[in-house]
DNA sequence: TCGTGGCTTTACCAATTGGTCAAAAAGTTA
DNA sequence: TAACTTTTTGACCAATTGGTAAAGCCACGA
């Protein structure tokens, strides 16, 4: 029994709880909680549907461990930004992380989105207990540097929310991209332009 | 039979049909096409399932005809900026016009958002058809105005990807907005940030 | 080689879902 | 009011879905 939470797993379980939820991502990103059923996943990770369920206690099991791992990861780009750094490279260096973050992990990224749009019925609490606190210490930590001179005045919450918009628009939309960039092959552009808009935005009027 | 593309509807026809799809986008929006029920439809709407089925084909038929609409409304705000005007002003004025229609149709944007996130799979064709001309014409319009120096150079495409992708976060992302912005009541500031964002972006470095 | 415990499968539910159909109930019109 | 059309409903399906139970398989230590 898997369940125990106790015991080392074994390699056995390892494996395929990672089959699974590897598995899971594609599918509950691709369709969405209810859209997406046991037996895609199941063929998607190659086990039986039993056997899925020998390993999670069911379908809202999975959608919520994948929701606590992708928790850690999301947050992370905002923790590593350093209050004791350089403001507007501090900033820059986490919209490129953001973006970095939406072109590996597209299916995480629509995961959560998907979650969000639907009313976050199997995340508020997570948003509420570990993304609100960090975004107020890190709303003060740029609101202190605005009231230093170090930034051009921005409304921090704002200013974080286009950075969240404009970088995970890459991931989310995807196929809206894919049809209106077809044109020229080669056309990234994505990195230089951000990074243009947030200059532009938060370098400060006078002299640094 | 409503279903004939003749005659002229009758005012119960009229009535009906616009019951169910207000209620239909709303549980489209909330759930995704396969997370919506036509039981859920039938409830929101106060019409029998059966009578639903009466008016519309089938489930697909509901979220087609819900697509079909949505993309008039959706290009307008677009179609609308005039190649003539004053290129900073047309923008700006753009900008405002996206943000207000994520304000006044949140379930419109979500149904979109919902539909591209997971592939697009009944508006592909919309979006090469209606879309992608649109977008082309409207980034060369940009593109004129950059070329002329009445614009600071930036890739039209990327630009128009992060005014939508700006403002339609305030519908796509409202829970979580609203998780993190609980703290003040009184907290709008997202017209004069973006208006703030796009116009150090687009003003030319040197004299108008 | 024989248990023993972890792993996997086959067979099977009960509930939900999209959809059908014929008959009843409203309108409409003559 | 009678005849006819449009609208609405109750009863019913077949397929799908999340989930269960019990038996079988398989590795590994004694």
């Amino acid at each position: 029994m898997p369940d125990g939470a106790e015991k080392k797993p074994s390699r056995i379980q390892l494996r395929n709880r990672s089959l699974i939820l590897d598995a899971a991502l594609d599918v509950f990103s691709a369709h969405g909680y209810r859209g997406a059923t046991l037996d895609q996943i199941s063929e998607a990770s190659g086990l039986s549907k039993p056997n899925i369920l020998y390993y999670f206690a069911g379908k809202e099991d999975i959608h919520v461990t994948l929701l606590n791992q992708l928790m850690e990861t999301w947050l992370d780009p905002l923790v590593e930004m350093d209050a004791s750094g350089d403001p507007l490279e501090e900033l820059l260096a986490y919209v490129q992380r953001k973006l970095d973050m939406a072109r590996e992990l597209p299916r995480e990224s629509r995961l959560f989105a998907g979650e969000i749009i639907q009313g976050a019925p199997r995340m508020l609490p997570h948003l509420e207990a570990d993304l609100k606190p960090l975004f107020d210490e890190k709303c003060a930590v740029i609101q202190t540097w605005v009231d230093e001179g170090k930034l051009a005045p921005v409304d921090p919450r704002h200013l974080v929310f286009s950075i969240w918009s404009t970088t995970q628009h890459y991931a989310d939309f995807a196929v809206q991209i894919g049809v209106l960039m077809r044109t020229d092959v080669a056309a990234p552009g994505a990195d230089a332009f951000l990074r243009d808009l947030f200059s532009k935005l938060l370098t400060p009027a006078k002299g640094q």
